[in-house]
RNA sequence: GCUCACUUAGCUCAGCAGGUAGAGCACCUCCUUGGUAAGGAGGAGGUCACCGGUUCAAGUCCGGUAGUGAGCUCCA
């Protein structure tokens, strides 16, 4: 038998025997310190788990525990685990449909009649423990194409026969741990001990393959890691996400309500959150007149004749609310602010020489969402975009887009983000405008996130149809990651609306239309904000910054005049006055996340001081009401 | 929209085998005037989401509608 070339990346290679495993090649090359860690290694773009068999001359990469390619190749392993834990607490009727590692856990789809019950967990979760202590190897093993179909058709496993007839290999690879067998292309980790930490999650419905028109299945999430105390960190991930929760927060600092009656999806602003929301709109306002914008205001129905000519009723009709009739003319319900803003360019005849022209609004827009899919802030039917339209030259796309990135970044970051991921997002297959034009836009829009020293993903193919575009998510402090900003190029509406300005040669050109919005929707990001700073608002942006609080009756007088010289100075105060002991008015103020406390006591009466409470309980040493005031305000300075 | 679950006082929830409703907090009144996360007593408040059915009797069982949640799908 001949001898192969194995080496270990980067490391000396050695000859061995062909046939040998994988697990023989790293016990030959790896010390054994090394080793343990190793679950898997990869072999160019393959992931071979460690029975398999070499047959050529392999450069291997080791795949160790903890990575991120070793934690899914674990929670892979354990989706396995528990489908095999179902098949033998519920019986052979189920049926296994697939069970992937998502990023941060794994599921595993199953059609069975009965529904799961969050009282079947424990029964799983047991049975999967208990086969994790049996330790039983994974093992891989080939089977031609057509015996792999008629195995799992005996067994009635249709969704594995499914996905087989879409195969075109030889040959497939079975794994198998115990009695459970399942069609798997790997790799997994040698034996079910490994599976050490691991946690049932939820049950959801999903349809078969993500199609609506297929069966729903029965998807049943968990998690899993090497480290039991890496699970519990998640878990109280999940906790702290929970008690950050913008609905429940919302609800409790009366920020915002949904009412039954008004209709699902629809923001109905309390004072709190509304003036929270002020304060964001006139940051906003104001660094965009700082960055060169002017402010529009436009309505919020418009002709349906409008939406014919802009596209929407070609491509975006399914988002729209149904028209209304009005004096025997359909109006529509904007989903989108730009064909408004057109509407504006076309009042007048335009030079190259106002070019840039950078309008921007918070308008309220209205889209059709499925019942389904709302959700508290985050997804509504009407909400208000910081939308902005920059209509330029060609030659000034780069720099324009370099701006709108400069502001957008300089924005986020006022607002605590300074974590994000880039995506850019290039031609479809489905797409208006010339080759050339969607060439140099993608090169402008890459031009300027470089010029910046952004790192990015490119997404190709998933622009709009009418433009490349930029998209930035968030990250909030729990690491989770939200879509708010997007910047597009649009070659689509200047053609449709017939646009143009009159160049330099006196004749008329077509303008670039860029549309952007920043926070996305102002719903949204205040529902982001609200989880980001668990409710606790930092003070240029928190609706009540201070809270004053008197000890007795004794001191009415002084609490109402500090409430009068700090509301007069431009503070957001409010007093609580009650009959109360001071210990309930702090617990009160503290729940409802007041940054300041002013504690007025017979001390601060005689003093003609006030005494300070931190929202984290520490005390600041007794001073003037017009130096508390100067402190506020210059902790109020946004941004800074 | 689809699947499953949920919907009882302003809020958070009890109400287990069907016999016409409870707690805590909040609210109101009174007592208490107390320095850094809940002082005490009393009171008011519910056609048990809505509509229909089964039953002598329905918050409780069945069906439908609406809303909410977890997903699927979609996206700001």
């Amino acid at each position: 038998m001949a001898d192969l070339q194995i080496s270990i990346a980067g490391g000396e290679g050695k000859s061995l025997p062909e046939g040998c495993t994988v697990a023989e090649a790293i016990k030959a090359l790896v010390s054994s310190k090394e080793r343990k860690r190793i679950l898997a290694a990869r072999a160019g773009d393959r992931m071979l788990d460690l029975s398999e068999t070499l047959h050529a001359d392999t450069v291997l990469e080791p795949i160790v525990k903890d990575s991120p390619e070793g934690l899914d190749i674990l929670r892979h392993s354990a989706s396995h685990v528990m489908a095999q834990a179902v098949v033998e607490l519920f019986g052979p009727d189920i049926k296994v449909a697939i069970g992937p590692a998502t990023s941060d856990g794994f599921y595993y789809d199953f059609d069975r009649k009965e529904a799961f019950t969050p009282d079947d967990f424990e029964a799983i979760e047991a049975k999967v423990k208990e086969i994790a202590a049996a330790n039983l190897p994974f093992s891989r093993e080939m089977m031609p194409l057509s015996e792999a179909k008629k195995y799992f058709a005996d067994k009635g496993e249709k969704y594995k026969v499914e996905l087989l007839d879409e195969i075109t290999d030889d040959a497939v690879s079975i794994y198998r741990q115990g009695d459970f067998v399942d069609l798997c292309r790997g790799p997994h980790i040698s034996h079910t001990g490994l599976l050490r930490a691991f946690k049932l999650i939820r049950i959801a419905g999903a349809y078969w393959r993500g199609d609506e028109n297929n069966v729903m299945l029965q998807r049943l999430y968990g998690t899993a890691f090497f480290d039991p105390k890496e699970l519990k960190k998640y878990l109280f991930q999940l906790e702290e996400a929970k008690k950050r929760d913008h609905r429940k927060l919302g609800k409790e600092l009366e920020l915002f309500t949904i009412n039954e009656q008004v209709g699902p999806g629809l923001i109905l602003w309390q004072p709190k959150g509304a003036l929270a929301r002020k304060l964001i709109e006139d940051y906003w306002k104001d660094e965009h007149y700082r960055n060169g914008y002017e402010l529009l205001y436009t309505p919020h129905i418009a002709k349906r004749d409008l939406w014919a000519t802009s596209g929407h009723l070609d491509f975006y009709v399914e988002d729209m609310f149904s028209p209304m009739e009005i004096d025997d003319v359909s109006y529509q319900l904007k989903p989108m602010n730009c064909p408004f803003h057109i509407g504006i360019y076309k009042s007048k005849k335009r030079s190259y020489r106002e070019f840039p022209i950078r309008w921007c609004e918070l308008g309220t827009v209205y889209r059709y969402e499925r019942t389904g899919a709302l959700q508290g802030l985050m997804r509504v039917r009407g909400f208000t975009q910081d939308d902005a339209h920059i209509f330029c030259l060609p030659e000034q796309l780069e720099e324009e887009i370099f701006n709108i990135i400069d502001l957008n970044l300089h924005i986020l970051k006022t607002f605590g983000f300074s974590d994000y991921d880039v995506y850019l997002s290039t031609q479809p297959e489905k797409f208006v405008g010339t080759e050339d034009n969607w060439q140099k836009a993608t090169e402008a829009l890459k031009l300027a996130l470089e010029k910046k020293g952004l790192d990015y993903q490119v997404d190709p193919g998933e622009g709009v149809f009418y433009g490349p575009k930029i998209d930035i998510k968030i990250k909030d402090v729990l690491g989770r990651s939200w879509q708010c900003s997007t910047i597009q190029v649009d070659f689509n509406l200047p053609e449709r609306f017939e646009l143009g300005y009159t160049a330099e040669d006196g004749k008329d050109h077509q303008p670039i239309m860029v549309h952007r919005a920043l926070m996305g929707s102002l719903e949204r990001f205040f529902g982001v904000l609200i989880e980001h700073y668990a409710g606790a608002f930092p003070l240029w942006m928190a609706p009540v910054q201070a809270k004053v609080l008197n000890i007795t009756d004794a001191q009415l007088d002084y609490t109402e005049k500090v409430f009068n010289d700090l509301r007069v100075a431009g503070v957001r105060v409010e007093k609580d006055t009650r009959n109360e002991k001071l210990n309930y008015k702090i617990r009160e103020a503290q729940l409802a996340k007041i940054p300041y406390m002013i504690i007025i006591g017979d001390k601060e009466k005689d003093t003609e001081m006030v005494t300070v409470r931190l929202r984290n309980g520490k005390n600041l040493d007794p001073m003037s009401v017009s130096d508390f005031a100067g402190l506020i305000r210059k902790e109020s300075i946004v941004g800074e």
